[in-house]
DNA sequence: AGCACGCCGACT
DNA sequence: GTCGGCGTGCTC
């Protein structure tokens, strides 16, 4: 029983009870109402520990007037309120964005906020040794003395760091505790890490980087402001940006760089390092508990200046954020698309635009939706057109399968073959780059006709001829290879169709027989560490021809490269995703951007089928604005949205099964003549909202339909099933902020 | 009867 | 998101 009741019980007066909402991690509309004890002090923001059900959680205390519908004897206490900064004001306001954007629970937005709950503690003391004034040991021996010079001052040592500074082993420490020279002692938490130093020199920059640099620095501490830089592969973007992130070091700021793929990171810690004399902090999925706490409590605090990041970074309770870059932004690693589903590239623009800081967007490869904002003026577009370095870009030519194709059976073109050898003759290395993994996308059998395909998924199997299986890489099935068809039992009449990488090795090997081949891709047995130490025999020449899935598009320089061979250009093009155009021309454009990117003379080619398809054409002249102006108008033409509002429209649920029943009936009941869902402007996702349904379905269709009455009287209609609705808005925000 | 599992609603 | 309650269906 409370005090409060007490009172109330013995009839006295008493201060009326104050009551707050608090944020809490469940999936619910808004905040729930708590009851603050006496002698508790809380203001928006505060963290907090509260009862909830059977157990108990943290939230925030948040903004705006307590829920009153609730019934006042229902409302529990809070019961602790941590001893951590509580959350600013414009975080709060972010954290509520996000929620209405994502049509997500605020308490989940804020849950991503307080991921570490070990950073609310202060941080545990480590535990040591101390000397004990005036003790020595019965017996001094050589390893005993050289731990005694240094535990001598009377200073506290963690056993691990004494052991190896007086380079003995931890048991000759565990001796001198035993005979009493030594105590137990508890050391104060790991020193912070050395600011970085935006004095440093850093790389020097051409004057077009210089340009750029300048025109970003003169943005920091003055408000929001978003910029794309469009820089081509080796333009130099990341010493640009870095310029920026040194200039709000000086103005007393944090800067936090978003990166897409913790695979890159250390890449990124390095060249950080270089300019900056330390490593900045790490925020991903992958960095241990303990570091994650004291990195969420360094960067509240203020004390940790620079994080290099994943996604989840953005919801760091950063003390005083003066800069955001988003590296790579058109990278669809920086969607999320559980829990709350979010694009970290777009709320990054609407956190700098919340807090009122600069955000810088940088690519080779822009996503459609910055170019158009960049057009619009909601962007300021910085191009580096040139690579830094002075290397000339790579040539690009096509080569039309149609006519100058290979003979069948085979997959590269006499061209190709011809510019091979002469790189190989000039030494120099080659990559071949097909983005599908295995030896042939379809097996059939020739007697027959039979095609193998997933049991669970009807995808079709992917052969590995390496692994001997029969793969589905939709949803991992795998089977061995039958020596006969498992329809007609004919043995010996299984073919493969279609090549992957392995089998554009089998090629390379025949031709190239004296040639140092190496496949790559993600399937390599071994993992991410044997990839990596792959790429690096690459980097150091130790490999001539590469050939290569997606994988080998970002990260690792190769200086030797100077030619790019794309196996099949057309592939993704014509896969009903809408954007497998754009998706299609980043992906070509990274990876032949690899060639010559150090020594210049780089020559890309591309196997195509489809030499007048506008991302081929674009490719081909080299000049990106053709793709983005074709792309914008061929979308435009195909009565999609204008760009700034939904785009595709995805709810999500767990069950599957019945997501799958649900688009299926959807599909045949569509008013579309496409038999697709309509996808109008964002309203129709307040629309879907309304209902409570569970499934998944990606829907776009032309505006002309109703889709807000069509869903409502389909969605009343259906069986219901349970649990809340997930919207993913594939839309950008900015035409909301 | 006893319990494993899945579904569903409540949680201030 | 997480928990407890409860119904279904299977086993000792």
């Amino acid at each position: 029983m409370s005090q409060q009741t007490e009172f109330f019980g013995n009839g006295q007066m008493c201060e009326p009870e104050v009551i707050v909402p608090v944020l809490v991690p469940v999936a619910v509309a808004g905040a729930y109402s708590y009851k603050v004890p006496a002698d508790m002090d809380v203001r928006p923001g505060s963290i907090v520990r509260v009862p909830l059900g059977p157990r108990e959680v943290i939230g925030a205390v948040w903004d705006g007037e307590p829920d009153t519908k609730v019934n006042p004897k229902r409302l529990k206490s809070i019961l602790h309120v941590y001893d951590t900064p509580p959350i600013a004001e414009d975080l709060r306001k972010y954290i509520d964005w996000v929620a209405a954007w994502t049509l997500g629970a605020p308490g989940m937005v804020l849950r991503m906020v307080l991921r570490s709950e070990e950073a609310l503690e202060p941080e545990a003391l480590l535990s040591g040794v101390r000397y004990i004034d005036g003790m020595q040991p019965d017996r001094m021996t050589p390893a005993r003395s050289k731990v005694m010079e240094l535990v001598e001052n009377g200073m506290a040592w963690t056993r691990p760091g004494l052991a190896g500074a007086a380079g003995v082993s931890s048991s000759v420490i565990d001796g001198l505790k035993k005979q009493g020279v030594l105590e137990e002692a508890m050391l104060p938490a790991t020193p912070p890490l050395p600011d970085p130093d935006p004095t440093l020199p850093g790389r020097k920059l051409t004057d077009l980087q210089e340009g750029a640099a300048n025109q970003l620095c003169e943005a920091i501490g003055k408000g929001f402001k978003a910029f794309l830089i469009d820089g081509v592969t080796g333009s130099g973007k990341t010493e640009v940006y870095f310029e920026a992130v040194a200039e709000a070091l000086k103005n007393n700021e944090q800067a936090l760089v978003l990166i897409p793929e913790i695979a890159l990171t250390n890449q990124f810690l390095d060249r950080f390092e270089q300019r900056f004399g330390v490593r900045p902090a790490e925020w991903h999925s992958q960095v241990p508990p303990k570091r994650r706490a004291r990195t969420w409590r360094g960067v509240a605090n203020g004390e940790v200046k620079v994080v290099v990041g994943a996604r989840s970074a953005l919801f760091l309770p950063f003390h005083r954020l003066g800069l955001l870059v988003v590296d790579e932004e058109h990278d669809t690693a920086y969607k999320q698309d559980d829990r709350v589903p979010y694009n970290a590239r777009d709320m990054a623009v609407v956190r700098g635009h919340i807090s009122g800081f600069p955000v810088v967007l940088a690519s080779a490869t822009p996503s459609v939706e910055s170019q158009v904002n960049a057009k619009l003026g909601r962007y300021t577009k910085i191009v580096l057109p040139v690579r830094a370095s002075g290397a000339e870009m790579p040539t690009i030519k096509g080569i039309d399968m149609r006519c100058d194709g290979p003979e069948r059976g085979k997959w590269l073109a006499p061209a190709l073959v011809n510019e091979i050898q002469e790189t190989l003759t000039n030494g120099n290395q080659v990559l071949l780059f097909l983005n599908r993994r295995g030896y042939a996308p379809l097996t059939l059998c020739r007697t027959c006709g039979h095609r193998f395909h997933c049991e669970n998924c009807s995808a079709w199997l992917v052969e590995h001829r390496f692994k001997g299986k029969l793969v589905c890489h939709h949803c991992g099935y795998s089977q061995p290879v039958p020596d006969k068809c498992p329809e007609c039992s004919k043995p010996d009449t299984l073919v493969a169709c279609g090549p992957g990488v392995e089998r554009i090795a089998e090629d390379v090997s025949a031709l190239f027989p004296e040639a140092r081949v190496l496949v790559l891709s993600s399937d390599l047995p071994g993992g991410t560490e044997r990839i990596n130490r792959e790429m690096k025999l690459v980097e150091t020449g130790e490999v001539d021809i590469v050939i290569g899935t997606q994988l080998v598009a970002k990260g690792h320089n190769f200086p030797l490269m100077t030619l790019v061979g794309v196996v099949d250009a057309d592939l993704g093009l014509a896969n009903g995703d809408p954007r497998a155009a754009e998706r299609t021309f980043q992906l070509l454009a990274q990876v032949t951007g690899r060639a010559g990117r150090i020594h210049g003379k780089g020559r890309g080619l591309l196997q195509t089928y489809n030499p007048d398809q506008p991302v081929i054409k674009a490719l081909l002249s080299g000049n990106p604005e053709e793709f983005y102006a074709a792309e914008i108008e061929s979308r435009e033409n195909a009565g999609l949205p204008p760009f700034g509002r939904l785009a595709a429209l995805i709810v999500s649920g767990a069950d599957r099964s019945l997501t799958e029943k649900f688009s299926k009936t959807l599909a045949v009941n569509s008013p579309s003549s496409e038999g697709v869902q309509i996808l109008g402007p964002a309203e129709a996702a307040m629309a879907l909202v309304r209902g409570r349904y569970r499934f998944r379905l990606l829907a776009i269709a032309p505006r002309s339909v109703d889709l807000q009455g069509f869903l409502r009287n389909w969605l009343s209609a259906a069986p219901k099933p349970t649990g809340g609705i997930r919207v993913q808005v594939d839309v950008d925000p900015q035409s909301f902020m």
